[in-house]
DNA sequence: TTGAATATAAGGCAGATGACGTATTTCAAA
DNA sequence: TTTGAAATACGTCATCTGCCTTATATTCAA
């Protein structure tokens, strides 16, 4: 087996240390790297067939987690590691909501990490402990988690819409909608068209995932 | 270094079982065992000088996850590690809440048992692959952590059909989907048939939403 | 009162989806 | 060693979806 990974990390030195971290292990190969978020996406636009990302948070451009949550959107099956120096709460957190599947620390040895890259590969979640202890401590104090996304340019979806939409998240189709609702099937379609152009999506799952998001249904 | 632990285990062959793994290990010594969470308080009150518990969490008269809540709170510098055949996410859940330094499933191998018994002596949160994979998706979801899980018959969906499903509730078609895991769109269309079959349900969106309820994904 | 937004409705088209059936390979458990 | 589950792949067919255009009625704030 061979793993193909991908570096995001703006700091020459640090970069040129996890790599050559990697160097001993020949079941890795480091497919590219970018300096940032946005470098880093631009070259996955042109290969995606990547198994595993290490990526740190601090970077210029555009920063890990905004990269994290917009890789695993688009490439879902791409396994991310953040791999910083930051064990800061409000870090560890956001990572794990933009869906990073693991978080190390840089500080961590040659062994480790590779050790790090096959487990999240087989589709465990790699912590350093500190992280991990971390998560835990987040887990019972529930109340620190609500943290707010902040700005986005808040649409505003009518009655009509959102009831729809409900309905779509329960699965039904055009035709029970319209059913449900006492309207024609094409109203159904024309108000579904409505929300896409809202929420600048372009299907029933995008738009029911965004508004859960968003805390609109 | 030489740790003190104590055992909380109903099964007797469990419990022996957990002691041979552990004699190995001539750092560690097994200084009482109980058959449930009330016999190991007892014993507890004679000498509560003890780094670390394993506790089950079945047991009678007296769970794994009660006595945890109760001994932490009497001697909050005794770590206690569940070690249990159930990996349900209520389980998982209620062992953090009630003051768990780690979770991990009775299946692991001695050398890494011995290990994890240190690190959580440490401060770390020892936790198996699958273990540390649930706590993150209970922290990307908090609304879904206090929710009740009724009894639904368990289906038990395969990582190549867990990863489907997490595509799709992406928003992503089966052709980006057959992209991003090098197979064909025959076979993304075959995997989700089968996810079909197996949640009792007929589109993406009811698949997606039932995953999401279950803590499938 | 008069637009603007909302809700209603229809037709057409290309492509995606769901429900069948069939088949091969691999790998772990019995 | 055999069995069974899982992953892979293809074909067909009816239906659903997303996108486009057009049109009318209603409601509500300016």
């Amino acid at each position: 087996m061979n793993l193909k990974i991908c570096i995001a990390e703006d700091n020459y030195f640090l970069m040129k240390a996890i790599k050559e971290k990697l160097s001993f292990f020949d079941d890795i190969s480091i497919k590219f790297t970018g300096n940032n978020g946005a470098e880093l996406i631009g070259k996955l636009e042109e290969n995606h067939h990547i198994d595993v990302i290490l990526m740190d948070i601090q970077m210029p451009v555009m920063d890990g987690i905004k990269a994290t949550e917009l890789i695993k959107n688009k490439y879902p099956h791409i396994k991310i590691i953040m791999l910083t120096v930051s064990d800061d709460d409000e870090d560890v957190f956001k990572s794990i909501k933009a869906g990073a599947n693991g978080y190390l620390l840089k500080e961590i040895e040659a062994e480790n990490l590779h050790h790090c890259i096959v487990e999240v590969t087989q589709g465990g979640a790699p912590m350093t402990p500190s992280i991990a202890l971390k998560t835990l401590n987040l887990l019972r104090n529930p109340e620190r988690i609500s943290v707010q996304s902040a700005e986005f340019d808040e649409v505003e979806l009518t009655k009509r819409e959102i009831e729809i939409l409900m309905q779509l998240s329960k699965g039904l189709n055009y035709n029970e909608i319209s059913d449900n609702l006492i309207i024609s099937p094409s109203t159904v379609r024309k108000h579904i068209e409505n929300i896409y152009k809202k929420l600048q999506v372009h299907s029933k799952m995008e738009a029911v995932m965004l508004a859960q998001k968003r805390n609109l249904i």
